[in-house]
DNA sequence: CGACGGCATGTTAGCGCTCACAATTCTGGA
DNA sequence: TCCAGAATTGTGAGCGCTAACATGCCGTCG
């Protein structure tokens, strides 16, 4: 019974008491699971809530108890696949533990917006925020805050103060470069996305560090917006350099781009200066969107657990919210590298 | 001021008003914009309000207006394109009128799970629900359920005896299809989405009418599920079609994909095939996600302003809850046709 | 000059729930 | 048989706020 019969309004507790023949006492105890409560009772009362669909009004709850079990989430792009999934997955745990989320949606994490959004969700007493907001500012800002409730980032890095959850991007990046190395490449090139992200940070470092590692060149950085459209223009840039100096001076032969929309462009690019993927050129992308494997070539890049990284941020909020939580901790987790015909094998250069 | 002294509790509205010098009425009449104070006791109160950082206590505030000023939104599928920017045009346009939204993705919308959806909302005492589900079944299901508080629908359909807003999904694929027509092909194909989709039996009848209405053959419908690959499957049937009759037989030189995801399946599937787009075959999608302007080659789609969809549907809703809405609405906003070089003009077939 | 209406403010009574404690009943062992 | 102690249930007092009414003050009009 969903319905409220909808003349006369909802029941209250005192109404399933008196129905019931206990006190409202005793309702509160059956609704919340107390243990102390005869089966019989129990059984009584139950009924009469069911029967008269009565629900337990959560605002007289919240100012009883003095907990909203409200959470709010602080996200920018969430048009963006990942963004999308990693707000899916932390409202899904959120709800499995019985809190509420609601987010706010910005259009750009400036301080001023941020300010705002926490002022908003404060003023509806969430008991914690989380933070989809990878920029070394905005993670600097939201830090200085000092929000009234515990706040944990999602991709925020693990500099600041403030306790996050995070994809091992610098280990992707790693992992792809040397599949790259590995597949007889003599050097990776790289799109890198926007300076100020942390993510792209992460990512650029990982790939040089790679390169220094295997101990080859680390040739010049390229930098995109994560668009395609910026991808296509960095493409540009890449397939003008191969065609002037087609001996592979600058052994160019594989691109690491450091996400799947930028990819998309760069292979946009190649196919219109002529050069073939991966015959002439490897490219490789990063995230896995669903539609990475449908591109001109498949694409191969780094798969990103959105949803476990939203339902991380949760345990983590929730250990902070219970005041389990040991210290400002960071949470890693694993990508795994999808191998795809973008970057099929070539074979070593002859002497 | 954003932060509270962690040692001691939050300002309530008394503390506020002892300090002021006033009842806590007055600072509520504040609070409130009552137009009946003093411009000195007002100043007066918000600078004691500043000063201790106090804020309103939303729960206490719930309970004593009986209002909770929450929305809820129940959404699927929210990690795609459409419904990622529907979502947060609702979520902007609710924050905006002073409304907390809380979203609940579904997995799937069976009426077992809307059922909890709408539960566990209504447990939350939300004043309203956005529902984004746009299957024939769940509207169904979901006006079946008779929910304790108004319910609209975004993209439901217009036939439920639920209010609604929709984008003119018929008059797109018209446009489309219309387009396809005047730039020399004798017919469309179409590759549908999945046949409980509303979205998608409004698309597919809007193919069929421009067609009908041309007075030309309708050719038979292939479907996908508006995945990538099932738009590879159907165009790897396509192709297999247009290479077994060379001669234009069946007049295979155009067709409608019903979104841009699975127009990148087709293309892909074309490619492999040995066909060239447009040349050979135009292709044109729907939706106009970010990629598709980068697509191999750019793709000719219907674009859909998601973000205005979800403000509508808030506005629609909130006449319902403030009681100025008349009857069951639905409102219906219009696509745009965007030409791109998929479909690049045809010569008219010589005779 | 006194009654009256409008403005500014204060007082009181809940909203529906949980907490802390009190009261009652039931159990088993000396 | 009786009583300590546990199990079960009830009572009263708020949580922090707003709605409704009550009060006091001013100027104004008959």
């Amino acid at each position: 019974m969903i319905q409220q019969p909808d003349g006369s309004k909802a029941p209250t507790m005192a109404d399933v008491a008196r129905v019931a023949g206990v006190s409202h006492q005793t309702v509160s105890r059956v609704l919340s699971g107390h243990p102390n409560v005869s089966a019989r009772t129990r059984a009584a009362v139950t009924e009469v809530v069911e029967q008269l669909g009565y629900r337990r009004n959560s605002a007289a709850r919240a100012l009883a108890t003095r907990r909203t079990h409200t959470l709010g989430v602080i996200a920018v792009n969430t048009t963006l696949h990942g963004p999308a999934s990693t707000l899916a997955g932390v409202q899904e745990a959120a709800r499995e533990r019985g809190y509420l989320t609601s987010a706010v949606t910005l259009r750009a994490a400036t301080e001023e917006a941020l300010t705002e959004a926490v002022q908003h969700l404060a003023g509806w007493g969430v008991e914690g925020i989380v933070a989809i907001t990878p920029w070394r500012d905005a993670v600097r800002a939201l830090a200085a805050l000092e929000a009234p409730c515990p706040v944990v980032t999602v991709e925020g890095g693990h500099d600041m103060d403030l306790p996050g959850v995070s994809l091992d991007q610098h280990l992707g990046a790693r992992m792809l470069t040397e599949h790259l190395l590995t597949t007889g490449h003599s050097t990776v090139w790289h799109v890198a996305g926007p300076a100020d992200w942390l993510e792209s940070e992460a990512r650029t470092a990982g790939w040089e560090a790679a390169l220094r590692d295997a101990g080859v060149e680390v040739p010049p950085l390229l930098r995109g917006d994560w668009s395609p459209l910026s991808g296509y223009q960095a493409g540009q840039q890449l397939a003008g350099r191969v065609l002037a100096s087609p001996g592979r001076a600058g052994g160019l032969t594989a691109v690491f781009v450091a996400n799947d929309q930028m990819a998309l462009g760069v292979l946009r690019a190649f196919r219109e200066a002529g050069l073939r993927t991966p015959a002439d050129v490897a490219v490789a992308g990063f995230d896995d969107i669903p539609e990475a494997e449908f591109f001109p070539p498949p694409l191969t890049t780094v798969r990103q657990d959105f949803a476990s990284l939203g339902r991380s941020s949760i345990g983590l909020l929730l250990e902070h919210i219970e005041g389990t939580a040991e210290g400002v901790a960071h949470h890693t987790l694993a990508p795994e590298l999808i191998v795809r015909a973008s970057t099929a094998r070539r074979e070593p250069p002859r002497d």
